[in-house]
DNA sequence: GGCTTCACG
DNA sequence: ACGTACGTGAAGCCG
């Protein structure tokens, strides 16, 4: 029997944006809701084979059953913009895979849906998200519901149906009329839930037959029908999906045509839908076709799993495989798959019952630690875990590798970190054969890295990969007695100061909570003027910025700054770090490709947010220890970010101060408020500082002058005589700003790049974003580029020299060592050479090094 | 899970 | 006239 498939385009759009992580195409264009739709479309053509085929649209007007909804739509979240954009772009699409739109002025999708189901004399398989369109199970009408996202379909037919659900399909418009429905806003019968719903249906059928009967119903539940019958019947209207729309269609308006025209190729190339190009689906000199190769070639690949009943047959495989072996580790065991191209992926299971640990561990050894590798490289996607979960096993590994997700992080230069699992879903791998899918994934990126990344990757990112590593395992010591000091001080005060605020507000109440605060204190105690709400408008704002303006006069104002202050300290560094410490030491994780500009991120504990600026916040340092009879020796760039503006934009004025060691504020404030280097006071080169500050983030008036706490009027005067002095600056930042426009992207000293979409947008704000961004990311981004640098020489360094110093800390621009004590000259040179000559500039880079038993004294 | 606030470079 | 510094992560509240 021919077979007719029938989408609700609105509702499986928006279960496919939901479920398909963020992403855009090169042109900033976001397309992850399309792309998990045209997913969903390929995979339902695959497995129903269906002749005819229609996607129903929503089309709004104001008719009879959309005034009634009209009302609940109102409350209704709106489609977010990210997703509004994407609607015509897949019309269009479906346009050029001349796949039937059908829309009707003033009906639902669901509408035309019921009326096409209704019509057509064949078998029909409706897809949507809604469970509304279960009222339309008929003998030949199936309705394919789409569960958790897009994955999982469950298929309702008129065979299944009772059994899947209890009920019969004329029964759901009854059961929502009486139990009602959230998500739709269907009201339904007060205080009727699921239960009296269905309990009700399978007692009296129907709605009507449920009143028919209300006399033989008991007490409370005969009260709430009778009291919301009005409701429940006016439910009935709202959920009944009209099978009369007039739309104009016939079935052979529905053919589907396969293969698509090769205009969808192009369409998916211009959306970078760049798994969907290789499908055999197009009509290219008509040789392949969709049919001939149908599911399979969905698949692109069929990849058998095969388990290799010992360890050297496992290994005769890996050795006759050609240059590299791709391999992933899960929970179900070791996979990998050689490049020799036989489709077998090989499982080494880990789990008890199928072999025990300790052989796995003996199996897989060798693998890892080269004793038969030759120069064959192992693929990885993410190795800094799986060397985490090696050495968990005492197995160090160090044979030659290659790291996908590095790979993927410098070829997009987006700075998401995604998962193996949404890398392969975006290229439409099959999830399970991981070690293949990592494979086809190394194919891909990297013919995407161009010379510099490539050097960049194989260079930078891959070894730092292993001193991450190494830094993240050797961890830092703590100090209990001196954390649970604080703690107890902390307490003590926090206690005080929480009682004296719940004095003067003349009540108790939450003083963490930002909406609560703001009531007590621009509501009931009137302090200030006027209502200062927040970006969202709907609370006051109630940051320190704001506080401090009223701490003069109100000493309730003085207590919450301070309460602030301590509170933070307590929750995030010290009672958020007790439940981290294990055996006396902190092992942060650093992120070695979530950043667009190429720095680091360090969680689990952040120990790159440790507190510094004050000098009460400072003291947290002292926590951090050096190792028994060790001493911490820390190093940090001086300025390097203006330093590498003075490179890049070869202004003769920067550079020659770094050359002759001249302090760059004071100069600045010289130059831009028109005085002798020795009649800047303070307050001028304060000003200066901020404004070389600026210039760093891509300057603007209104930010330097809240920086500065001046107007941005003024803040202005600033900027126009700092860049009439540095006129090579303006330029270098000028020409940043339309390398980037033309390019898409900017890049850092060693060609690092970051795309930057916001360029490319008509809204103002974000376009001045993007603009920023771009002034920003080549001094950001090379300062990252530079330390990681130095972090490798420093590393090799050590290792060389036999020296028992252990890399501990990155900051951005700071490096901390844990050594003996009797290493610690040695370490400090080390580090001041290596930082210092990592690379270079037209101007000397420098470094301070300090010594200390904890941070705070090495600082 | 999003928002607010605040810690760092 | 608009709303803004660049890059992060964590805690706590609230719906």
């Amino acid at each position: 029997m021919e077979k007719l498939v029938l989408i609700d385009g609105n509702s499986l759009l928006n279960r496919a944006y939901y479920a398909t992580p963020m992403f855009t195409s090169k042109s900033g264009l976001p397309t992850n809701g399309i792309f998990g739709f045209v997913k969903l479309l390929l995979k339902i053509i695959s497995d129903k084979k269906p002749s005819y085929l229609a996607v129903a649209f929503d089309l709004h007007a104001p008719t009879f059953r959309h005034q009634m909804y009209a009302d609940y739509k109102a409350g209704r979240k709106p489609m977010p913009e990210e997703l509004v954009v994407q609607v015509p772009v897949l019309k269009e699409l479906l346009s050029l895979m001349k796949i039937r739109i059908c829309e009707l002025e003033g009906y639902e999708a669901d509408d035309i849906i019921g009326t096409l189901a209704k019509r057509f004399p064949v078998q029909t398989y409706i897809y949507t998200g809604d469970r509304d369109a279960y009222q339309l199970v008929d003998d030949t009408t199936s309705v394919c519901y789409t569960r958790k996202g897009v994955s999982d379909i469950l298929e309702l037919s008129s065979r299944n149906f009772k059994e899947e659900i209890g009920l019969v399909p004329e029964q759901i418009i009854d059961l929502k009329s009486l139990m009602g429905d959230k998500s739709d806003n269907i009201p339904g019968v007060t205080g009727i839930g699921e239960k009296s719903a269905y309990r009700l249906l399978e007692e009296y059928g129907s709605l009507d037959g449920v009143y028919d009967h209300l006399d033989e119903i008991k007490g409370v539940l005969s009260k709430k029908l009778s009291d919301h019958k009005q409701e429940a019947y006016f439910s009935r209207l709202l959920a009944t999906i009209k099978v009369d729309s007039p739309i104009q269609l016939t079935l052979s308006d529905c053919v589907l045509r396969m293969p698509f025209p090769h205009t969808v190729r192009e369409k998916f190339a211009e959306l970078d839908f760049r798994s969907m190009i290789s499908l055999p689906i197009f009509d290219e000199n008509g040789q392949i076709t969709f049919t001939e190769k149908e599911a399979e070639s969905l698949k692109i690949k069929n990849i058998e799993e095969v388990f290799p009943a010992d360890m050297d047959s496992a290994l005769s495989v890996y050795e006759s495989a050609a240059d590299f072996v791709a391999c992933d580790w899960v929970d179900d065991g070791f996979r990998f798959f050689c490049s020799d191209g036989e489709d077998k992926e090989y499982v080494i299971p880990i789990k008890k019952n199928l072999l025990d640990v300790g052989f796995f561990i003996h199996s897989v050894r060798p693998f890892f630690e080269k004793l038969f590798t030759g120069q064959k490289k192992i693929v990885l996607y993410n190795s800094k875990e799986i060397r985490h979960r090696l050495s968990e096993l005492s197995i160090e590994f160090s044979a030659p590798f290659e790291d996908v997700s590095l790979m993927k992080y410098i070829a997009e230069g987006t700075g998401n970190s995604d998962n193996l699992d949404f890398c392969l879903n975006y290229y439409s791998l099959p999830i399970q054969n991981r070690a293949y899918g990592i494979y086809r994934l190394y194919k891909i990126f990297k013919e995407d890295l161009d010379d510099a990344e490539k050097k960049l990757y194989f260079d930078v990112e891959l070894p730092l990969s292993k001193v991450l590593y190494d830094m993240e395992k050797t961890g830092v010591w703590v100090d209990w007695n001196i954390l649970n000091e604080f703690s107890v001080k902390y307490n003590a005060e926090l206690k005080r100061l929480t009682e004296n605020i719940y004095r003067l507000a003349g009540e108790k109440f939450n003083i963490n909570s930002p909406v609560q605060l703001g009531k007590i204190l621009f509501e009931k105690l009137k302090i200030g003027e006027g209502t200062q709400k927040s970006k969202s408008k709907k609370n006051y704002t109630t940051t320190a910025e704001v506080l401090e303006k009223y701490a003069d006069d109100y000493e309730i104002v003085r207590l919450l700054l301070r309460y602030r202050q301590i509170q933070k300290l307590n929750s995030t560094y010290v009672e958020g770090f007790k439940p981290l410490i294990t055996e006396g030491k902190v092992h942060t994780t650093y992120n070695q490709m979530n950043t667009s500009t190429g720095r680091l991120s360090s969680a689990n504990p952040n120990l790159q947010n440790i507190p510094v600026r004050n000098e009460e916040g400072k003291e947290l340092r002292k926590i951090f220890i050096a190792g028994p009879g060790n001493i911490l020796v820390d190093a940090d760039y001086s300025q390097i970010e203006l330093r590498l503006l003075a490179h890049f934009s070869g202004c003769k004025e920067l550079i020659e101060a770094y050359r002759e060691h001249k302090d760059i504020h004071s100069i600045t404030a010289s130059q831009v408020f028109g005085v002798p280097v020795e009649q800047v006071t303070p307050q001028m080169r304060r000003s200066a500082k901020a404004v070389n500050f600026g210039i760093i983030y891509g300057i603007s008036s209104f930010g330097l002058g809240k920086d500065l706490g001046i107007s941005a009027k003024k803040a202005k005067d600033y900027i126009d005589k700092y860049f009439e002095t540095y006129s090579d600056v303006k330029k270098y930042m000028d020409e940043n700003v339309e390398r980037a426009k033309k390019d898409g992207y900017i890049t850092t000293l060693f060609g690092r790049r970051r795309v930057i979409n916001e360029l490319k947008s008509s809204n103002y704000n974000v376009r001045s974003f993007g603009e920023r961004a771009a002034m920003n990311m080549p001094l950001q981004g090379s300062s990252a580029d530079i330390i990681k640098i130095a972090m490798i020489n420093v590393f090799k360094k050590l290792t060389e020299q036999n020296l028992r110093a252990k890399l501990v800390l990155q900051v951005h621009d700071e490096l901390v060592i844990d050594c003996p004590e009797e290493e610690a000259e040695i370490v400090s040179e080390i580090l001041k050479t290596e930082m210092e000559n990592a690379v270079m500039l037209k101007v000397p880079l420098t470094v301070e090094v300090g010594c200390g038993k904890n941070w705070f004294a090495a600082k």
